[in-house]
DNA sequence: GTTAGGG
DNA sequence: CCCTAAC
């Protein structure tokens, strides 16, 4: 039996022989990696079962690895095995799992990392000269006749090379060739057109699906036949149901940009572009029963074989994209009928050139499914910078407690502030702070105090400087031409009781007013967000009254927990300028005028 | 341009 | 936050 080391998924056209009449791969695809790669070794029995390999197999294949300069190391150990086995051909073999410090999980199944495929197909399929030789792969073509004919490749791959370096030659590969009609050694010569090596497999299952895949560039395996004009791919025989991902999954060999290991079922939307050059009938091509029955289980296993681009994949895709300006690709906006996980292949890069000539890098996202085109920013945090939530809850650890000291800090203790404070806030913001020193009863002074506290106090400043000091919001144009802000930004606790005192001294409604006066310093709140978060602090202010007696630690907290003083001092104004939502009006007033701290604020307005 | 209210 | 009607 025969011994077989391979790393799925990677080793296609990477195959030599090695002696012993073993068969190894040379992991010469992934030399290319950045990230250092752990690769266990292990040993598949003829059960299925995956045992460790001995360290002198381990060695054996080190020995080989360290032949290709290959930036990686095995360990002999193993971990929780979950590779399958790749084929049913051998009845024993080695298995190498690849192990990123991503996770086992990314390579679940020994699936294809398409960007480690993506790059290394770049390498191996090369600016090939368009039909050297137009010998067409028909059905039992003269195949025999070129098989010792040397590959004109500069590589010179002999048959009998041991380590071949020549590089795949499409040209002999025309016309329509399927691989299930082939023989062992057409088969041979196919692989060996494919990848430009030679293989002494003779499992055919393994040469199909090796070639298969090589020639998608995809773990796509359901297909045997291919039509192959121009160097181009041009048509894949179907025989399940995977249709839909038929002209994402052709590669096209001149570009060979696109990749998409889709699931199966998965809808994708076509590239136009791709679509000019692949032809996608599948009716009219459906091999049926093409091949053999005894395929169906190598074959449907392997149709699982397919995982989705990872994120990081994406943005380097994307990143790559931004930086050559070659607009190969271009993604259609796809029509609606897109399902739940149509939405995660969304991300395809796409470019456009608008009008004024410059060139716009795009992502097709996938809002609401309306194919809105965002610009496409590489390695951005998606989600709300981690610091505005944290900032709150240093600035308010203990929803409750701690607030209410630093209120009551604030409103005592000048001592609090730094010596810089006064001069600090002079520069940032002297009108207002002028006209609230004004005629302004001494609570309401204090008051301001607070929000000061939060706006400019040193050791607060982190809590809002995402705001002042980014004056490029990132904006992102809707499908009406308008714009939108493309970042939400958490309301902090200190915006929070500036709005509340704006309200309390200017009014509810004059957002403009409050917007101008008291919010100055934050050029990203529009008076209609004041007036937003301002109806959201009354909707919470007065929800949170049934269950105010006992239990108002249990908040909740997906929502930022606004501090119980603040929202007292909502209700308060609230009731006062009898903004009292009308369905909430279960509450009782009493309470909250009676026991709020501040009544100072009672004849003010 | 602002405000109010719905989405 | 966005959108839009109604000031």
């Amino acid at each position: 039996m025969e011994t077989e080391v391979g790393v799925e998924g990677n080793d296609e056209g990477k195959f030599e022989e090695a002696g012993f009449g073993k068969t190894y791969s040379s992991l010469s695809s992934t030399k290319q990696l950045t990230d250092p790669v752990v690769y266990k070794l292990v040993r598949v029995e003829g059960d299925g079962r995956l045992v460790p390999a001995t360290d002198d197999e381990v060695m054996e294949v080190k020995g080989l690895l360290i032949d290709e300069k290959s930036e990686m190391h095995i360990v002999a150990d193993i971990g929780q095995p979950i590779g399958c086995i790749s084929n049913e051909g051998s009845s024993s073999g080695m298995l190498l799992q690849l192990e990123s410090s991503e996770g086992l999980s990314q390579f679940e199944n020994t699936e294809v990392d398409p960007d480690k495929l993506n790059a290394r197909l770049e390498e191996t399929v090369p600016s090939f000269t368009p039909s050297l030789i137009d010998s067409h792969l028909h059905q039992s073509g003269s195949i025999d006749e070129c098989s010792n004919t040397p590959v004109l490749t500069e590589g010179g791959a002999l048959p009998s090379t041991t380590v071949t370096t020549s590089k795949p030659d499409f040209s002999k590969l025309n016309g329509e060739i399927c691989l299930d009609n082939l023989s062992i050694k057409e088969l041979h010569e196919t692989f060996k057109a494919t990848f430009g090596r030679e293989t002494t497999v003779k499992d055919k299952q393994w040469l199909k699906r090796r070639i298969t895949m090589g020639l998608t560039n995809s773990c796509d395996v359901s297909a045997t036949t291919f039509i192959i004009k121009d160097n181009k791919l041009v048509k894949k025989g179907k025989e399940d149901g995977c249709d839909n991902v038929d002209g994402a999954l052709a590669y096209n060999l001149a570009v060979g940009t696109t990749i998409n290991c889709s699931q199966q079922g998965a809808p994708i939307s076509h590239g136009s572009q791709l679509e000019d050059q692949v032809v996608s009938d599948k009716r009219n091509r459906s091999t049926g029963d093409n091949s053999g029955s005894e395929d169906h289980h190598t074959e449907q296993r392997a149709a699982k074989r397919v995982r989705k681009p990872t994120r990081r994949y994406i943005e380097e895709l994307s990143e790559v994209e931004s930086k050559e300006s070659s607009g190969k690709l271009r993604t259609t906006v796809k029509s609606s009928a897109f399902g739940q996980m149509s939405s995660k292949f969304h991300f395809r890069p796409v470019r456009n050139v608008s009008s004024d000539g410059r060139t716009v890098v795009t992502r097709l996202d996938s809002l609401g499914g309306s194919g809105i085109q965002i610009p496409c920013v590489s390695r951005v945090r998606r989600s709300r910078p981690r610091k505005n939530f944290m900032a709150l809850l240093k600035f308010n650890p203990n929803s409750m407690g701690m607030t209410a000291t630093l209120v009551k800090k604030a409103l005592g203790a000048h001592s609090f502030l730094p010596d810089n404070y006064e001069s600090e806030k002079a520069q940032s913001a002297p009108a207002q702070v002028q006209q609230r020193f004004l005629g302004v009863p001494d609570k309401d002074k204090q008051f301001t105090a607070i929000g000061a506290v939060g706006g400019h106090h040193k050791v607060l400043k982190q809590v809002d400087s995402s705001g002042d000091s980014d004056d490029n919001i990132v904006t992102v144009p809707t499908s009406k031409g308008g714009i939108r802000r493309k970042h939400h930004r958490a309301w902090t606790l200190s915006e929070v009781m500036k709005l509340v005192e704006g309200v309390s001294r200017y009014g509810a409604g004059r957002w403009s007013e409050i917007k101008r006066l008291a919010f100055a310093s934050y050029s990203y709140r529009t008076s209609v967000d004041l007036k937003d978060k301002w109806r959201n602090l009354l909707k919470a202010s007065f929800a949170h009254i049934p269950s105010d007696k006992g239990v108002n630690s249990r908040k909740n907290a997906a929502t930022m927990p606004i501090p119980e003083p603040i929202l007292l001092r909502v209700r308060e104004l609230a009731e006062r300028q009898s903004q009292v939502p009308p369905n909430l009006t279960s509450g009782k007033e009493a309470g909250s005028s009676g026991s709020s701290v501040h009544e100072k604020q009672s004849g003010y307005l």
